[in-house]
DNA sequence: CCCTTCCTACGAAGATCTTCGTTGACGACT
DNA sequence: AGTCGTCAACGAAGATCTTCGTAGGAAGGG
């Protein structure tokens, strides 16, 4: 019996805001694309302390909150992110900005880059885009 | 009898990162300096819908979590931020980078003035930044 | 003095996040 | 068929976050 039987119906209402631990485990998936909860957790075990029914509850819950799809053709069940890498960086950060920065895309940049100086080919990669976006930008 | 007994002694072990609710109250006190619960109650009522003993007793969490220090000399303590707004959003912004951006802060960056381009003067103000980090990053 | 108002302190409830033990099913191998 | 390893499902527990009701003390006016 495929008990919860998916929510097909469930209106797409926005897709909440992946917390840290949902988000180390799209790290893998957006890394390595579909994986098992086996796969996943293989993955994860070097750096963090994590059972198996840990990963495998958590991947489940993503499934039910939209954050991952489920293929359950094969006995182990191969789960794939449901939202992008972009898409997630864009909602975190838009979050961040609000919340700690008032909104100011400016002050966010300025403090990511004097905290953590980029190298100069990467300084000369932000100088590039900012010549795109003074193209577009009227103020 | 003043209860808890601020915990001097406790070692100074690094303090946490706020939560949203935290950090809207954090808001407050950086714009308008060391304030009552009633005083921050009043800014935050227009855009939160929240009791006047739910702002009370978060900020007496936030001052056992070293998030706040507070004044009892006055029948109406007064509290004031413990950290500064600058190292709040350097720590926020870390997490973030670390956790979605794989410790990238060009990707962050680039992502952030791609959401929400900032105006021309902003961006004069960022390259000009660039200018100064060129100056200093080796690589 | 008593009453009203404002304050702090306390405890508890509900929500969410994270963790994992246990159970029952499946599959391969003998 | 019996055994062993692997898997999904479920439930429960603990931690944290957020909310607020209630109680009791302090201040000020009548």
């Amino acid at each position: 019996m495929k008990s919860d039987g998916n929510k097909r119906t469930m209106h797409r209402e926005s897709i909440p805001r992946p917390t840290d631990g949902e988000l180390s485990i799209l790290n893998v998936l957006w890394q390595q694309g579909p994986s098992t909860v086996r796969e996943v957790l293989m993955r994860l075990e070097p750096t963090r302390a994590v059972g198996y029914t840990t990963v495998l509850k958590l991947m489940q819950i993503m499934v039910d909150k939209g954050l991952l799809v489920r293929d359950e053709s094969q006995r182990s069940h191969v789960y794939a992110a449901a939202v992008s890498e972009g898409d997630t960086q864009r909602q975190l950060l838009d979050h961040l900005m609000e919340r700690a920065f008032g909104g100011s895309a400016r002050k966010l940049v300025q403090q990511a880059l004097s905290t953590k100086p980029a190298s100069a080919r990467e300084l000369a990669e932000i100088r590039s885009l900012l010549d795109h976006l003074e193209k577009s930008a009227g103020d």
